[in-house]
DNA sequence: CACATTTTTGCACGATAATGCATATTATCA
DNA sequence: TGATAATATGCATTATCGTGCAAAAATGTG
């Protein structure tokens, strides 16, 4: 429990080991732990906040990323900054385009702000977006279907697959659990990960739409390198520092502007 | 379930998990299980709204997109025509079923009217009823892809036929366009009467849930003759002279309760 | 070793947030 | 319509936070 003798740094560390651990950390229960005041845990706490490691609220601290759990499909989460990111995502699109959207909240924040009139064909394996899109007139809308796996929205399974199989869609929105700038895009699930291999590789140009928390998210099912992408959308609040690390001359960055204009 | 010392942040988190995951939340309960005022979790839920990451109700909140999750919620539960028919409907479904759901909106409202308990395996080429249905816990989605036509709310063609080709539903809803006694049931559209007799022979057994003015619309397309129905579900309200001429060994007709009755 | 400097820590105190209770108001249902 | 449940509001209480400041410890320097 209480070290002999506790080093500033060899505390911090342990702060984010119990943040990975319990999801949570209580300022009184490390205060006592360490047999020290809470002062210098909230000044811990400051320091990996301003660090970007966890996120200080009232009375402890909260792991960054929410999805750290099996439960990792957020359609509330931080509604507005999926807006602003899915109205510059639209943009990417042109009249008369295939377009694959895969599942996830951001790719649905994609759907609901194509404009009203565009005419194009959209492909999808998340009912979610195919019930927003389905009554838009202009919008020819094509399901793929199978197992709908209720972790991830969307169906994956063998049937996706099949269903994927003849279509070549123009532009492709892959879901992104983590990207990363050298391990690439990533997902939780292993079918999940195969199923949208297969939309990288059909599609003949890939975009992801991703927040913030995406670029600090890793997970264990590599889906395709960063050199597969053309685009990546990101937020205005996006770390210039981690924005270098994206530098490639395939890559275009579009940065959504800030969700001011829609209250 | 009551956690020992719950941050304010963390049970918002929480309380939005859980808007996600059941697609509602009780004042009441959540009180209970964080062992708290319901002052408290009103100010956190209007916080939230505040926040457009919920939508209030009397008594609890939902999510802010009308789609996801079930509506069925004691309060906000409309006295709605529909969703006292799909109430009745839902009860022909068993535990454990393979259930077939035609697209159209009686039929939705049998999907928010499905017991939240209940595990079955759901077939559906509605990307509406799929998106009902999609975060529901215990039930297993199977969406049935293909393009889908804007008019019917459904996949309808060739691949959709594919795709149910090797499905063998215990029990099937289907949508009605028309049922006429002696003209049997029908669709307005060629495909669409195509798919639905297929899945027609596929079931085991047939049901249809109709509003009053089902029963008095004739359409082009016929798709079964009455004697292929087991079930007829009807609302309070239907005559009593249309009902005689359903009059069939082999139909059992289910009244729905009138509108605004608790079970 | 002596001394200055920096870092870390603990404490005091005003400010802020969170919670529960009492009461008035409003919504829903019979 | 009245009855009941849910909600909003104001207020008191408690817990937590930020800041300034000083003491203690660590570090650097001659």
């Amino acid at each position: 429990m209480s070290l002999p003798a506790t080093l500033p740094d060899e505390r911090q560390r342990f702060i984010i080991d119990r943040l990975a651990r319990d999801g949570r950390v209580v300022v009184a229960d490390l205060a006592r732990e360490f047999a020290t005041s809470e002062d210098t845990i909230r000044r811990d706490l400051r320091e990996l906040a301003a660090n970007g490691q966890c996120r200080r609220v009232y009375g402890g601290a909260l792991p960054i990323s929410p999805a750290s759990g099996p439960l990792a499909w957020r359609v509330i989460e931080a509604p507005d900054r999926k807006a602003a990111l899915g109205k510059t995502a639209a943009l990417l699109i042109e009249p008369g385009q295939v377009v694959f959207i895969d599942a996830g909240s951001t790719n649905l924040a994609i759907a609901h702000a194509l404009p009203t009139a565009l005419a194009v064909t959209i492909v999808t394996n998340a009912p979610s977006i195919a019930a927003a899109l389905a009554s838009r007139p202009g919008v020819e809308l094509i399901v793929i279907g199978g197992r709908v796996d209720p972790r991830i929205g969307a169906a994956v399974g063998a049937r996706a697959l099949r269903d994927m199989k003849d279509i070549k869609p123009d532009l492709a929105f892959l879901g992104a659990c983590a990207v990363d700038a050298y391990a690439g895009v990533a997902a939780f699930d292993s079918e999940e990960a195969e199923f949208k291999r297969r939309v990288a590789e059909a599609a003949r140009v890939l975009a992801i739409a991703a927040t913030d928390e995406k670029l600090r998210t890793s997970a264990p099912f590599c889906v395709v390198p960063i050199s597969a992408l053309r685009h990546l959308v990101v937020e205005a609040t996006v770390p210039a520092q981690t924005l270098l690390e994206f530098a490639n001359a395939d890559l275009i960055i579009h940065r959504a502007s800030p969700p001011g204009d829609n209250p």
